[in-house]
DNA sequence: GCAAAATTTGAACGGTGATTCAAATTTTGC
DNA sequence: GCAAAATTTGAATCACCGTTCAAATTTTGC
């Protein structure tokens, strides 16, 4: 039978350093997860990256489920960042869009660095997985109105919005697959040639 | 000690009984590899696909690595296909990578067939894992040539050959990850949709 | 019909990894 | 300085899964 996870303590440093640590614990997890893949990812992986032993992770979380789920709901409320800093700063659908291509881009290639899981909704638990996927819904469905938004002002030709959203985050979140921190291939090119190309996709006439 | 693998019959119907035994385990992991991916996927997963203990598989291929292994080269084989007959049917790079395109996106939303597996090369073992890796840069490389030879025809402005196909494999590579047989996109519109979008990315300048 | 070959089975083994637990160590707060 | 709280540790447990094996069953070929 799992213990319950002891309670937090209560002076406010106690409480910061915990965050700090749950705050590494998800970032090491992140890499790991990101390098290769949730199951294939051990606990201990996890540990090795903090210098500390499997069961010090217990300390924080109640079990392995519990930092897939905590890793995801980071990424997506970074994502979501980026969408609301998007409607601050643009006005148009393809200036936003671009931005939040760029951001994306920029936090799947940044080096070692927490950024957006991009797989393994899988992976979760049953109410876990139903938590986070309605989240990612939500963050699709943000995406896809500003398409629509953009097919209505003439921006965009009329693409489906559902589709080409599809074809967007493939592309971006592909890049965890192959990209090498160490390659050859500039990030910021990079950033620049998938909007440039994700863009122009959804503004030119069909080719024959 | 791992036994070999029984040699193999000699009748021709007993060879032929064994290969179509051996389509139906690549089927079934196939199948089982990209719903679930393969560490979450057990020989007993795919083994009651097809009404038979998980023993019963190790007659026909020595280990789980080496399912996951003839998955990727059916796979590969496959892709391959497609590419010596766009080679064959059409001239220019657009017209060549829109048969690309859609023939992927087909195999792709195939309802439960074999389809080319779009994840989990790390999870081959070393050797084996080497071989498929270069059977994918080769069909990598054909693809950027094609695109290299499309930006000097001018069909296509100049860009990165090399990241032009990753977004395009990453958009298409997706479509595993999200699309449901029995959902709400229609798989001939998708494919439609994807080559305009793909090819379209690379043909127009960019937009400001 | 029957021996041989092919195929499948149930049981078992060994290793791995998530998780628990009691003890040890370190840090905190007074 | 010290008790309490927090954190970490090493050992152990348990369940699972890949794999092996001998036996049973089915299919084949004559």
């Amino acid at each position: 039978m799992a213990s319950s996870v002891p309670v937090v303590g209560r002076s406010p440093h106690i409480q910061e350093k915990r965050q700090r640590r749950q705050a590494e614990i998800l970032r090491a997890a992140m890499m790991a997860f990101r390098s290769r893949g949730y199951h294939a990812t051990t606990l201990e992986d996890i540990a090795d990256r903090l210098g500390v032993r499997k069961t010090a992770l217990y300390h924080y979380f109640p079990d392995k489920d519990a930092i897939l789920f905590a890793c995801h709901q980071q990424s997506l409320s970074e994502l979501s960042g980026h969408l609301a800093a998007a409607r601050r700063k643009y006005a148009g659908a393809t200036a936003r869009l671009r931005h939040i291509i760029l951001e994306h881009v920029r936090v799947m290639t940044d080096s070692g660095e927490e950024s957006p899981l991009a797989f393994d909704i899988p992976a979760l638990s049953s109410p876990l997985q139903q938590q986070v996927i309605e989240a990612r819904d939500r963050y699709e469905r943000s995406l896809r109105r500003i398409i629509a938004e953009g097919v209505r002002s003439g921006e965009f030709r009329p693409v489906d919005p559902k589709i080409a959203v599809f074809v967007l985050l493939g592309a971006i979140n592909w890049i965890a697959r192959w990209y090498q921190p160490r390659g050859s291939v500039d990030p910021a090119a990079l950033g620049q040639q998938f909007a440039d190309q994700l863009l122009g996709g959804m503004s030119c006439p069909p080719q024959p």
